[in-house]
DNA sequence: GTTAGCACTCGATGTAGATGAGTGCTAACA
DNA sequence: TGTTAGCACTCATCTACATCGAGTGCTAAC
């Protein structure tokens, strides 16, 4: 079957009545709404849309929501780019730099905004210390159920952290993965040792990779944000009360505790890619972000990727929007490094 | 009329019920689970501590609830010091070293600690530079909208923050409020000035208090954490989902956006006094905190102030156990940092 | 291919009655 | 005089049931 051009005209529709209202979207509506055809012509083509998979039906009798197909295919083809107004990029750079003395500060004071445009929960990534690598990775036994993680990095910056064990490790478990991770982290920046997974590289292992993933992950990500000194600034928590999917005090819940593991945040929006990012619903590797949408963006100083700007929210966004401002901001901070490298030689 | 023995046991039991479930306390319940006496005896007993205050009535036909004055003779003369045992100090104190390197990290991880045994929210406010002082306080305008605040702390630490203002401010109302500022603030220092509340002083001009409350102060005391270097860790935020008191989504986001507003928080916890403070319900100052409960202690360090650890939930709160977990970690934060300053030497 | 018409579905809303936990009051009892 | 049994009354909560209406799917006519 084809995405003629009344289905997709449709589609666009059905889109914006649900992210507009949150209610699952009538034929009736959308036959008044727009000069498209009658009820029944709508009813045919959304029933056709939803054997293609772009729409589907909360239950019989109620009206058509999109899928996260729906979502993906409207943010690749059919959004137009929101050019923000003149006032409206005067009302957020003023907005962005009221307050605001240094740079760590217009990060945070970016997510603030952002949030605020647009009622979602923001995050920024601060810039880190990019450039420094890792040297040296050990795990030293200190009793049964303790060891110390040491990294050194080439900059000097040298971390130890006694790690309690979940369960006490044998001696050669911890050869293994003290082998394993220097094998596998020396030589790479900070920020890159983040990214890397060496799950996969235990996999022969089960004892060690438990002890790996319970035990010695948590510290050693938490040390090298430390090295790194990322920091990660939230804003707009409580929005999501403010939305209809949240109004569930179980959903609320998942999703406070799923934004209070920071850790694992960061390491998810590291490990992104550069430039604007959209990743909708299942699409993020994370399950408790599986009907979350999260939109992120880069700023660069001197070309080089230095952090992150973004929102989390329901896969229900206006991502249109969302991905103007995230764009306008990040620019905005880009400029303003710009600004501050060269003010260098005033000061 | 007098609080007979009879009644302090009634209203104990009330207490403890109350606690538990959180659901109104009849009096066949407690008849059946303490000695005292027939349902109805306990129902006049129970109308009498209606009658003195101790006990309210959501509805007609439901059983008590205690008052906050109830609570208040609770933790003041009935509540026994709760001991703990040698395991549970054991358990807490293997918690609280475990993934610990440094002192920072102790405070944030007692914060943990504690949020988890109480299954409360948990604060904790790692020490400053408390020695240094304000020595100049000043406003700039800058245009109508901005002004600049300028402070310098005895240690010469400056910092020039550029304040948007909510309002334009006339150049009288600027003078004022300088000269008011530096008049309170310089001499103190930094932690003290965060406890000053000069809205007193401005009383006399409508227009300076405005624009301090809602512009200045967030600032300067943002300015002020940042120089004296408080770090305020939260940790338990989600466990107010398993509480009853929090199951409608409105009260949650209440509670959500009063611990957001992390300078008020500080600002608050800094200005407690010393040693273990209950604060019961609408004794807390902010309204936000009207059905709250906050238990704070200090830690120490050579005889000095230098911490906060304390406890957010429902006025509905286990006082004892609490109250002794929290001594029982400041105590232990206290005695981490005399070791510290102790092996400063060998390292 | 489009549309009007109609039966059907199913969640949401509203109402009435039953249930039960709890009170207050009265009168009898020790 | 304090304690207790008994009883009428209150009120939140639960269940069952009817109703409503938004929306669909299908058929037949245009």
């Amino acid at each position: 079957m084809d995405l003629t051009e009344r289905k997709l005209k449709i589609l666009q529709a059905v889109i914006a009545d649900f992210v507009r209202t949150a209610e699952p979207v009538g034929s009736r509506t959308i036959s008044k709404n727009y000069e498209i055809g009658s009820p029944a012509t709508i009813r045919n083509e959304m029933s056709d849309l939803e054997e293609m998979g772009y729409l589907t039906h909360p239950h019989t009798s109620s009206g058509r929501v999109p899928s996260e197909k729906a979502y993906r295919l409207y943010v690749n083809e059919m959004m137009k780019k929101r050019e923000l107004s003149q006032e409206e990029k005067d009302a957020i750079a003023k907005d962005l730099y009221s307050n605001v003395t240094e740079l760590e500060n217009l990060i945070e004071r970016a997510a603030h905004v952002l949030s605020e445009i647009t009622n979602l929960t923001a995050f920024a990534l601060a810039p880190g210390n990019e450039q420094d690598k890792l040297k040296y990775v050990n795990l030293l036994p200190v009793d049964d159920n303790t060891v110390v993680l040491t990294l050194v990095s080439d900059s000097g910056k040298v971390s130890n952290t006694a790690v309690r064990l979940k369960k006490p490790a044998s001696e050669q478990t911890l050869r293994i993965l003290s082998k394993n991770m220097t094998y596998n982290y020396s030589g790479k920046t900070l920020s890159e040792a983040l990214t890397i997974d060496i799950i996969q590289t235990l996999k022969t292992d089960a004892e060690a990779m438990v002890m790996f993933e319970k035990s010695i992950a948590p510290s050693f990500i938490r040390t090298l944000e430390d090295m790194l000194n990322v920091n990660l600034y939230m804003d707009g928590l409580t929005n999501i009360f403010a939305l209809p999917e949240y109004n569930d005090i179980n959903k609320a819940k998942t999703f406070f505790e799923m934004i209070n593991r920071k850790a694992d945040i960061t390491q998810k929006l590291i490990s992104r890619d550069e430039g604007i990012t959209i990743t909708i619903g299942e699409e993020n590797q994370d399950e408790d972000l599986s009907d979350c949408s999260v939109v992120t963006a880069t700023y660069h100083v001197d070309g080089k990727m230095v952090g992150k700007l973004g929102v989390i929210g329901p896969t229900r966004m206006q991502y249109d929007e969302v991905t103007s401002v995230i764009e306008y901001l990040t620019d905005n901070i880009s400029k303003a490094f710009m600004l501050e490298e060269g003010d260098d030689d005033d000061l």
